[in-house]
DNA sequence: CTGTATCCCTTCCGATACTG
DNA sequence: CAGTATCGGAAGGGATACAG
């Protein structure tokens, strides 16, 4: 046994979670949440380029009931809908601060190789 | 500006490490390896429960690929191949572990409020 | 502004059969 | 033992149009 099994039998904590942050903006919709609090629908919009309303939406909605994101529906017209993380949502962020550090890295070192292999081929001879 | 921004402009660290992650038994295969330090494919295939040789191997290879996994092959008759984590594949682990335990926790929540509800439901009346 | 509804394409994955 | 090849279903996700 190592310190600290991490994994029961036939379930992983890891699959648990992936459940619930896999999804291809849910990342990001996460990263959002954090950094500014609280974001109204077009904003998430504008701060994940690429995104369609309807994934932002299923996701979104997806995120509210797995008890990650609160939805805040105010009755006006214009219509407002803002979103937050729950205290759960939080700490999902905090669990995935690690994995976040690796991804960098490893991204800088790809860029890293890319340099060396394009430094390499752009001296072929003296 | 938060105390660690984890993000740069239009990319994300968790994206790059979810790429290497996602596939549905990546996780297991990575706790497997963590826990064996030196795995043979059947004995793998044992330890998830459900994989088919298909997926096991596709999921080995890309793995590979990323430079999580090593793959020792030995020339013999049967032949016996190897799978062993390397220093990548050990550094993505450690750093998915704070999202075990969240997922774990997640998993004991759940059952506590299934408990809480099937006590709910089995007592009506006195 | 904040969504739904629909169509369609791609990717993921399981089942099965076969090979060195 | 450790794969490879192929098929087909299921799920994920984009584009577009429409609605309250």
């Amino acid at each position: 046994m190592t310190t600290t099994p991490r994994c029961g039998p036939y379930i992983c904590g890891i699959d648990a979670a992936m459940d619930v942050v896999s999804g291809k903006w849910k990342g990001l919709i996460l990263w959002e949440l954090a950094e500014h609090e609280v974001r109204r629908f077009a904003e998430l919009r504008r701060g994940l380029p690429g995104v369609s309303e309807k994934m932002l939406t299923q996701h979104l909605r997806e995120m509210e009931q797995d008890g990650l994101v609160h939805r805040e529906v105010y009755a006006e017209v214009p219509p407002r809908v803002e979103y937050s993380l729950t205290e759960h949502g939080r700490s999902l962020n905090e669990a995935l601060a690690p994995l976040g550090d690796w991804g960098r890295e490893r991204i800088r070192r790809e860029r890293a190789d890319l340099v060396d292999h394009a430094d390499a081929e752009a001296m072929p001879r003296p």
